[in-house]
DNA sequence: GTGGTCTAGACCACA
DNA sequence: GTGGTCTAGACCACC
């Protein structure tokens, strides 16, 4: 099957991605602990490995911090989230004008359809 | 790859939306010839059946229109355009509300991100 | 075995030195292009994942860079050579002192020591 | 692991250094009781024969002594611990020297930077 | 042919 | 039982 029809991005960066919207959403808090490896690993059905990629990421990003033998914890002070949700908030709102100037809108454009936005559908 | 991992929308609709967004962004222009169903299959390495589908599905929207033994064609006028232009742009900007909101951001404040959004990044 | 009689050390860290070594040392230099992981896996004889990982954590560092296709190129100026040699020679020295403090030296006796050092042997 | 990345020292000779630093570290004395053969074989999880090899060494040596039946004791004086000292110091200066010069370092420019010490990191 | 990713399975240190 | 590392082998995208 062509990439243009799967989700390409590499499964540890999915993984980081969900990580990371759930401390900014408040699902996971500071000290919190993570789930272990291996079973992550068996929620999402994928292969231990993975996780420990995703976790080590996170970690070398100074999001959560390993406690040798005692598992994984969330490790960002609210400074720290508050970065992290520009981040992101960012980096959607990068792909809105992306997706939005592919199809002949000025940013201008853009900025008035979405400063018009009501939810009707 | 774990199926959590994959884009589970369905080929035909993604096949959709790549017409749609290429019509609109003006790459497809009225009355241009769509490739014969087997070619984009092979080109997508899909099953034709797939292509087949999306074509009708277009047909039935209104957007295409076959010629019987000449080939399918874009039959959609500047009206049509610009309807469809809306609807993917809806679909663009509530996935972006949608997502935001998901972080903890308020309407209000997602309007104010994009209304100062510079490309800086 | 006893982990006391064997060189503990991750091996991707091992390699990581290597290289970090021979940068400074001037073996390779700026934009000299390194071994394929393959090669190099070969050579030292361990797993191409191994110095994928350490080439990975290289690249992270900022001192070499992937080129795709093309393979990995030292990505490192005079400056950050500068800095590596530092860093290195800090570790070497502070290893020194420790080894010195643990027989029962003092600082000001292990700076004479050096101080005083004359290739006799 | 790969053997290019093991210490490659004989365990005989790694064992008697562990004695040599203990006993210049002040953390063995002057005719202390050294533990029987078999049991450090089994603490280290080396071979029996491994350890009554690096006991015989340090006997040649003048640092131990056995005692036929009661065991082996360390047999060393005050000056002797001060050989041993500057021996061991001594190799460890040497290595410095060597690891130093190996990154580009004169000896002139190691002095001072062991004499600027501070620990700072 | 190159780098990047993933899996399956193993071993180790720590406590 | 936890995280950390390593191996062997596979597949993919890019060019």
């Amino acid at each position: 099957m062509s990439k243009l029809f799967s989700e390409n991005a590499p499964i540890y960066l999915q993984l980081m991605e969900i990580f990371k919207v759930s401390i900014v959403a408040g699902v996971f808090k500071k000290d919190d602990r993570l789930p272990p490896v291996r079973e992550l690993a068996v929620q999402y059905g994928v292969n231990p490995n993975t996780v420990q990629r995703a976790y080590s990421e996170l970690e070398r990003e100074g999001i959560v911090e390993s406690e040798r033998t005692a598992g994984r914890y969330i490790r960002i002070d609210d400074e720290g989230i508050a970065r992290l949700k520009k981040e992101i908030s960012d980096s959607y709102i990068a792909k809105l004008f992306e997706r939005m100037r592919k199809i002949g809108l000025t940013d201008q454009q853009i900025k008035e359809l979405v400063s018009d936005w009501k939810e009707e559908n």
